[in-house]
DNA sequence: GTTTAAAACTTCAAGCTTGAAATAAAATTT
DNA sequence: AAATTTTATTTCAAGCTTGAAGTTTTAAAC
């Protein structure tokens, strides 16, 4: 067995190890947002980014953000609206975009639930301290780069 | 602004690029699987699970272990079975639990499946070498240890 | 200026996922 | 030993997700 083999080995376990953490801190977040307001995480990552972004933005943009398929933006984003939490209006130039924003109704939502949902992250991941964020935000940034030319 | 508030910003901040992160690879894994295997990530993860394990194991620790509901583990270990590439059987002394192996077709399609995948990954953290491997582990470990304790 | 191609969304079918309710077997109580 | 509770799993409805096919609008080529 090759050195590089080990190292590939040790990558997967890795890979393995953090993919098993964010998938319990989901579960864990999932809970909270079920429990306490009846809400779901794919609404809940759609109303974050629209609340990151103030500004209508197209649905393309959304989907791009959150890493899903156009398909899944539009589904998730249509229950939002249902319940008046979200809107759609044609582009004013180009008439094939459709923006999206919050409405006021689902800013007051999503603020009450963006609260806890810190809250539970933050305990999560309270074994983080500054020193430790510092080191993630470097290799997440390291992987980051060289992991985007495997893509398109 | 406290500094613990300032602290619990990073650490959310930190949470929602790791959840990139993570989509991101997935993202990619699950082209791999579909375009090269015809197959998909949540098949690929109950076999690699039922391959670990080599001995039948009960649904329920299938579940556990992939932090999925019992449900879930249903319906995709069902779904193997019907394509001859996992099969269940009662249990011998307790009569209400219920054994999942995989097949010998079932080992042969993942270890061929398994192959590439570990090559993608490989490739996807090719940005990490022995010493980022062991800071992530520790990290990893420490977040663990303190997180589990939210969970019921 | 028409035709062709490209881009932005939506629709759809199939599979994934959850959480609650149902089923069945084993363990515990009484 | 009968009744109750607990444990293991499946079933089910509703929502999530993808990828492909379809629609509409814009841009490019001819």
């Amino acid at each position: 067995m090759s050195e590089s083999d080990a190292l590939s080995r040790r990558r997967l376990r890795t890979w393995i190890r953090l993919l098993r953490l964010t998938k319990g801190a989901e579960n864990h977040l999932r809970e909270y947002l079920r429990v306490i307001h009846g809400s779901t995480l794919p609404r809940f990552d759609v109303m974050a980014a629209l609340h990151r972004h103030r500004d209508p933005m197209k649905m393309s943009a959304l989907s791009r953000e959150l890493l899903v398929s156009n398909g899944n933006a539009t589904a998730v984003v249509e229950r939002l609206e249902k319940d008046g939490l979200a809107d759609r209006a044609p582009g004013d130039e180009d008439r094939r975009v459709v923006m999206v924003r919050m409405t006021d109704k689902g800013r007051e939502v999503f603020e009450a639930q963006a609260k806890g949902h810190e809250a539970e992250v933050n305990a999560y991941f309270e074994a983080l301290g500054p020193d430790e964020l510092n080191t993630i935000r470097d290799l997440l940034k390291r992987i980051e780069g060289t992991a985007n030319d495997q893509d398109g």
